[in-house]
DNA sequence: CTACTATTCAATTAATTACTTGAATAGTAG
DNA sequence: CTACTATTCAAGTAATTAATTGAATAGTAG
């Protein structure tokens, strides 16, 4: 083989990762799967694709290597290779955020409205809770957060946040956040909070990037 | 639009950058512009496409903003957008790297063989540099040289290596980089200096790497 | 103004992809 | 062993993508 034909064919190989992140569908089942290990039915759920469409794309997803199984008995569990991939994800959707002019548009009309406040970086939010001056909001349903969180944080799902209220700090400044940077559900919570009356921001990014970046985490088991 | 619709019209845009990376013809072709900006005729030439593929292709990754224009008389001169589509690429190539078998069966098939000692580190590269330990071979062609390249570094193509040899100092290890981590010349540069009897080793990776990680780079005009 | 150069556009063809639907497979409870 | 559950497979359909070919467009030299 010429050494163009290895170039070709090893490229080749770098396109089969760049095509399995090319279906909305798929970054969707890996952003669910950031936060923990699901099963087929369960992710078919969360994502209100089919369970044979969502076995399709979780196939092509595992034959690139973005995600591995392991099976307990009638069911199979699919999960994030490594933290690699997680970083690859972020990768892309900063290269969109900064390049497409239509991401900045979706996000100045469905999420900047509801928080236009500069979210708060982790490192920043780290030093923060050793500092005992915020309490961090995690608004993940309960078996995302028990599959690893924030450490720290209290889990109060969006839907209850308006009754759960009495269990926050008056005094603290809430800092909530989610599956990713763009995830609707941490804008909300902020929106309520702020509703409210009490102080509320957005940690910059969602479980799935602090966990990646090295940053300490609480209550992974099954996730190494 | 509801929140789920918000949330599918986002990951859409985010899979069109994924798109934009699920070609191998259009992964090479930000490969050469990762070295610097080049016409049209030129990366149809460098790529062997036709010179209507290649615009094809360009206008694909020019739409979700990878890479930019400038026009000068008859041409088209197109460039990288900016370092973090470096970094999505090397992201992308090391996900590859870890999680697709094919991809180690290829590199140890092709480039292994020729060079199986560990690359040189960037960070080790600079500070050999500075204590004046090194030769640094840059084995690009002389118009990617120009372009920009690691301090310091000779510019002696492939090609005529065996008969530049009086150029590098014989007491001095050489340290050989190209175009990327799996370009075959530094592996073919490194293989051919060991044979006449030089101490020679690779860069871990290429020089847009390289200037993409912040290091210091020289002859950089056209790119800021 | 004409002829040439460089690039892009548009239509066509072949290949690939996404989803659906029904069948097949593997594991388990009774 | 049978019936059920969870998942994967395979075939079909419609949409999309990649490359080719010829036309169109824009800029320039003479």
């Amino acid at each position: 083989m010429s050494s163009s034909n290895f170039k070709h064919d090893l490229f080749s190989q770098f396109a089969r990762v760049g095509k399995a992140l090319s279906n909305a569908n798929r970054l969707e089942l890996l952003e669910f799967l950031a936060q923990g290990e699901r099963s087929v039915d369960e992710l078919a759920t969360v994502s209100g694709l089919t369970v044979a469409n969502t076995s399709q794309h979780l196939q092509q997803l595992r034959q690139v290597g973005l995600v591995s199984t392991r099976k307990e008995g009638l069911k199979v569990y699919y999960r994030i290779s490594g933290e690699d991939v997680i970083e690859l994800f972020q990768a892309l959707r900063q290269v969109a955020e900064r390049h497409v002019a239509e991401v900045e548009r979706l996000v100045n009309t469905f999420l900047t409205v509801k928080d236009d406040l500069e979210p708060v970086p982790a490192d920043e939010l780290l030093q923060r809770c050793r500092d005992g001056l915020v309490t961090v909001l995690d608004v993940r349903p309960p078996e995302e957060y028990a599959a690893g969180h924030v450490p720290g944080a209290i889990n109060i799902p969006l839907a209850e946040l308006e009754s759960h209220l009495d269990e926050l700090d008056p005094q603290q400044e809430v800092v909530a956040y989610c599956r990713g940077p763009h995830c609707v559900l941490a804008f909300e919570a902020v929106e309520t909070l702020r509703r409210k009356g009490r102080k509320a921001r957005r940690l910059e990014d969602g479980y799935p990037e602090w966990k990646a970046s090295g940053l300490p985490v609480e209550g992974t088991s099954n996730n190494e």
